[in-house]
RNA sequence: GCCCAGGUAGCUCAGUCGGUAGAGCAAGGGAUUGAAAAUCCCUGUGUCGGCGGUUCGAUUCCGUCCCUGGGCA
């Protein structure tokens, strides 16, 4: 008998949350979050984590569960999702995997190869000698050493390039290694229902505009200033990825004074669309039919 | 009214000692196997304010008009 998972994916502020609690409703269901920064007990207003309100509605899980300290990664929320959505299933309640994260969807789907966690330490080494070197040149000494992945990154990709010198150093062997490693699969009688919300580009740019409006007005600014000062005052490390939430750099330059409401406004809802684009860009041509897929619907 | 300084890509500006122009940002397209709300790649024709003149050729020189900012009255 198959087990079915619905998953309601799309840009941000494309509504899937709203119609995430609808179907819970409908199907005796259970949210699950797939988003990278709505996992952490930070900044729930910037990061639009869903409210009280809607919690009472339907049973939400994975939503600011993970302390700003810790680093969730596709392969850490996979571990945390698989069991409990295996759980939810025993019991009866149908999840409903809703989110923006595409990786994080495509590791559920697809699964993903058993790479290590990399100790904070190497990671730090890692950024080090980035800086130090720049990016051609990290490069550079990165294919000296593990030349099959220098070769699948362009000398310009800073993220890719951290990943794979400090896997290297940690591990002894070249990500490519690891990655060609079969992957952990989701349980065989898993399959999946796939809802993507994706509005035109005109209606879904408006949406992110007037939801960081809206932002504001429910206190974004100074849940940040809050959020600052728990890092300044070490309670939450400069290393948290939570520091990077959409919006947040044109908040603080605002509340330094180097630019004004308009302008930090306008920056936000900008940073805000590119986010959603970047998206879009991903659910529209990395989600294609595989064989534990039941359907895919788009609805715009 | 007079005097300056400007009017060049959606925005901010560069530039062409006369041979029809380019950066940043924005925008669009794309990548995406573990920090992914991250990170990165690709894409620049626009009456060079209008109209005349000089010239083989003007966005570039000259005249004039319009607009914007500043100064003087």
């Amino acid at each position: 008998m198959t087990k079915t998972v619905h998953i309601i994916a799309g840009p941000t502020a494309s509504g899937k949350s709203a119609l995430a609690v609808k179907r819970a409703l409908e199907l005796n269901g259970a949210i699950i979050n797939v988003d990278s920064r709505q996992i952490y007990d930070a900044l729930p207003i910037l990061s639009a984590q869903p409210s009280e309100d809607d919690k009472k509605l339907a049973p939400h899980y994975l939503y600011g569960t993970a302390h700003p300290n810790e680093t969730v990664s596709a392969g850490s929320w996979r571990e945390m999702a698989v069991p409990l959505i295996e759980k939810l299933l025993e019991e009866g309640t149908v999840p409903i995997v809703t989110g923006g994260n595409g990786l994080y969807i495509k590791t559920l789907m697809e699964g993903i190869s058993p790479i290590p966690e990399v100790p904070p330490e190497i990671r730090l080494r890692a950024n080090e000698r980035q800086k130090e070197l720049g990016n051609p040149a990290f490069h550079a000494e990165l294919a000296k050493r593990d030349p099959a992945t220098a070769a699948q990154y362009h000398p310009m990709h800073t993220a890719r390039l951290i990943h794979a010198w400090e896997i290297l150093e940690a591990t002894g062997r070249p990500l490519a290694e690891w990655q060609a490693m079969p992957k952990a699969a989701p349980p065989a009688d898993w399959m999946f229902d796939i809802t993507l919300v994706m509005p035109e580009r005109e209606k879904l740019y408006a949406q992110c505009d007037a939801r960081f409006v809206q932002m504001l007005e429910a206190g974004a600014m100074e849940e940040l200033e809050a959020f600052d000062k728990k890092v300044e005052g070490g309670e939450i490390s400069s290393e948290s990825v939570t520091i990077k939430t959409v919006g947040a750099t044109a908040l603080r330059a605002l509340r330094e004074g180097r630019i004004s409401k308009d302008a930090a406004l306008a920056l936000a809802q900008t940073e805000t669309r590119q986010y959603a684009k970047r998206q879009t860009t991903w659910f529209k041509n990395q989600v294609k039919p595989q064989k534990n897929i039941a359907e895919i619907a788009v609805l715009s």
